[in-house]
DNA sequence: CCCAATCTTGACTAAAAGGTAATGATTTGA
DNA sequence: TCAAATCATTACCTTTTAGTCAAGATTGGG
């Protein structure tokens, strides 16, 4: 249970993105600069996302990319959905061993933890938004800390 | 950010040794074929459980493994935490891109989103045992929606 | 004591994920 | 028109994860 390589830079790519004034872009270069990943890796990525509708994308000179849609309205759990091909409902499929489907297809004292943990985490990541992410460290902590309610979580 | 084979496949090995009475064990091929497993990646899959104190092995005729613990001491973050390496501290470490060291090191408007995540998720399987996972999975299904405080979302 | 059943362990192979490179397509501007 | 800057796409290589195999060690029973 971890963010994948995807995620994780494809989520900080569009953080930039999101840092920039109206009108501005960000190339390969910079963007690959920017994140301390390669030219090519942040290609792909950015490729994925266009693909994806996230990022619009413009060539030639003075070319580069910028978000297709405002940063405070793309949330988190987008993001992820489509940088890690996210699909809970293929969970099943994915993991039936040796068999052709899965020994416990029917009736599974699993799978409710399995989709439950999926939703729990949905649900967080559906609260923020890339325009949450821009800023310092302490200020995210805090709206985030603010929008989970973390502390008061605690079993009920 | 999902699961991986081996939290999939070593937790659902466990909770066959939860459903035994005392005294019972199981051997590699009988969870193997419980799970639709190979012998040997069951093997595999329980010399790193037992290593990491969570089953009991005894060799021989009559031998098998047994759950080190009662199954309502056993919380499924400890399992999950071992069976994936689950280190959110060495998270910047993994993930620094073509550098040594992540360019966001110091001050990280994603961290937070993380770190806070990784407690969210380790929040909610801390505080669900083994036990709970044996039974139907409608049970399980309310046991879960219970303890998490959320509405049941399975469609029976 | 010896054999069969069982776990243990490390090396090996296969599959998936991560990342790179090279080539092609589009746009801008001199 | 042409060259430079930029994204697009596909093929390939590398690393990590997953899974298998075979030889070794331990235990219990005859």
């Amino acid at each position: 249970m971890k963010i994948s390589a995807q995620e994780e830079y494809g989520l900080r790519c569009l953080v930039q993105l999101a840092t920039l004034d109206e009108g501005k872009t960000l190339t390969l270069p910079q963007i690959a600069e920017r994140e301390g990943i390669s030219s090519a890796n942040a290609g792909k990525l950015m490729w994925l996302l266009s693909k994806e509708g996230f990022v619009k994308a413009t060539r030639g000179t003075k070319g580069g990319y910028s978000l297709a849609r405002p940063s405070d309205e793309i949330s988190l759990s987008e993001v992820i959905k489509v940088l890690d091909a996210d699909e809970i409902d293929g969970h099943c499929d994915s993991y039936s061993g040796v068999k052709d489907s899965c020994v416990h297809t029917g009736d599974c004292g699993i799978r409710p933890v399995i989709v439950g943990l999926h939703e729990i985490v949905q649900n967080a990541l559906s609260n923020i938004t890339l325009a949450q992410l821009v800023g310092s460290e302490k200020k995210v902590d805090e709206r985030f800390h603010r929008i989970q309610g973390l502390h008061s979580t605690l079993n009920i």
